[in-house]
DNA sequence: AGAATAGTGTCTATCAGACACTATGCA
DNA sequence: TGCATAGTGTCTGATAGACACTATTCT
């Protein structure tokens, strides 16, 4: 690049070409000067798993452009006046953004960010760069979200059923967002305690089992997955828990994850 | 969230909140309303292995805040004037400062988007929430890279030695990008091809070893390294080249990245 | 008693790590 | 000739996958 516009950088060579001055003079002047600015939204994919299939909470559009058809849930970082006034981070819009749509208390899910989608007509009314987050949510906490959502229709999908076979089309470059987000839960499940997040506090083999299945699309052998968890026992990653989980058949022991775990 | 400000969503319901009329009624209506926005930068971590030594593409700033000290390359997202002209993708953002801070064309280096910034105080002067990239550059290019930055002086500074010693302190937030995108390369190198973008086009075994051992900071066994090498052989990610490289000893033979491997 | 799921054992193939070793070209 | 590096072989332990099997509880 030049000089004058790089990024966090100098961005005000124009108003202050020599560099020299104190820093509250440089930044005084700085204000003077204005280039177009794009919108910065956050958008969510928060993901559950219900009845075995996962599920990712969508919204319905009210409103031009896409009206009628399904969104992810998302909303405007907020900058105040962007100079005195900073506004909130965007870690911060994310999960304001989250328990406003959910209705849920913030801390409620694992957030995180995914990938910031910045195409120039993404958004047909106006330029929007838009930093997507994934969100995954425990399947005892899915049943009370729509209650929070004021006013719009939300609706727990299901990727295989409603979005993949394409019964829903989604909104604005959200496809994309939706696919990277199951491709990442994909390949952290193995690697990170992702799973955890999408499990009841307390959890059986099955369960724990079942959530991975019902994210990567496969079964797993139940003799197999079981020494893959015993083994997290054993590395202190998870703990048993005091009862067992009644089913209609032999009770089984249930366990909890240990965040000291390695 | 409440209606009227999701983020590519509803923003325009003050200005239509029926949600009624055209979509081109719509969005004539939209343009007359405006919020504060934030600047937008892509911040580039721009990494290459020399002496078996992991460096970092650095520039050193000349204007406040952070006079003299120094920063990632970055620069701003052109967004047009955000309506009719909407400017570039971020990605395209990424490539031009990358290519325009290097001197390079555009493709001689890997590039990927790392994580998005966006604490409201990163920069002294206002909001501006950055996309920081990542891109791994191969050592036969490092080189030529600051006779291609105008003006701005520039260095490949030792991860090891300059920053993490703190003998070179970063301006903004700019260790926290660095640290995140070593973080994610070491993360990445045994899972995926990013290692090939580190070597020169033809590579030998001990060259590649080489880059793990910089990336890693530790030293692999040349045994078993050479067995996961011909593992890549046999799996036709990696296939041999013409050709022997000439060192003090033996000649080793030299090999390629095979895109169309596993 | 039978169904269904919880939970165990075993075999094989693959791979990482440790380490001893041979082969080859240059100084 | 000696040395440094290229390149090979072997052993062990950890793990994934396939699959057969036992144990326990509810209906």
């Amino acid at each position: 690049m030049t000089r004058g516009d790089d990024g966090a950088g100098e961005g005000a060579s124009a108003a202050s070409a020599d560099g020299h001055g104190t820093e509250a003079d440089y930044l005084a002047r700085y204000r003077e000067l204005q280039w177009p600015r794009p919108s910065v939204t956050v958008d969510l994919v928060v993901l559950t798993v219900l009845d075995a299939d996962l599920k990712v909470l969508l919204i319905r559009r009210k409103e031009h452009p896409f009206q009628g058809a399904w969104a992810l849930p998302g909303g405007f970082v907020r900058v105040g006046d962007a100079y005195d006034d900073r506004g909130e981070s965007v870690e911060a819009a994310a999960h304001r953004e989250l328990a406003e749509e959910t209705g849920l208390p913030e801390g409620s899910a694992y957030l995180a960010q995914l990938h910031t989608f910045g195409a120039p007509d993404r958004d047909p009314r106006m330029r929007v760069i838009s930093v997507a987050h994934y969100a995954l949510l425990r399947p005892t906490l899915a049943p009370f979200v729509t209650a929070g959502t004021d006013a719009a229709e939300a609706r727990w999908a299901s990727l295989r059923a409603d979005v993949d076979s394409g019964a829903l089309p989604l909104a604005f470059d959200h496809a994309e967002m939706l696919a990277m987000a199951v491709r990442r839960v994909r390949d952290e499940l193995d690697r990170t305690p992702v799973a955890f997040s999408l499990v009841p506090e307390t959890f059986t083999v099955a369960e724990l089992r079942g959530v991975h299945e019902a994210v990567v699309g496969e079964t797993y052998d139940a003799g197999n997955f079981r020494r893959r968890f015993q083994r997290m026992v054993a590395d202190g990653l998870i703990e048993e828990a005091p009862g067992k989980r009644v089913t209609g058949t032999k009770p089984a022991q249930v366990y909890r994850f240990s965040a000291r775990g390695a």
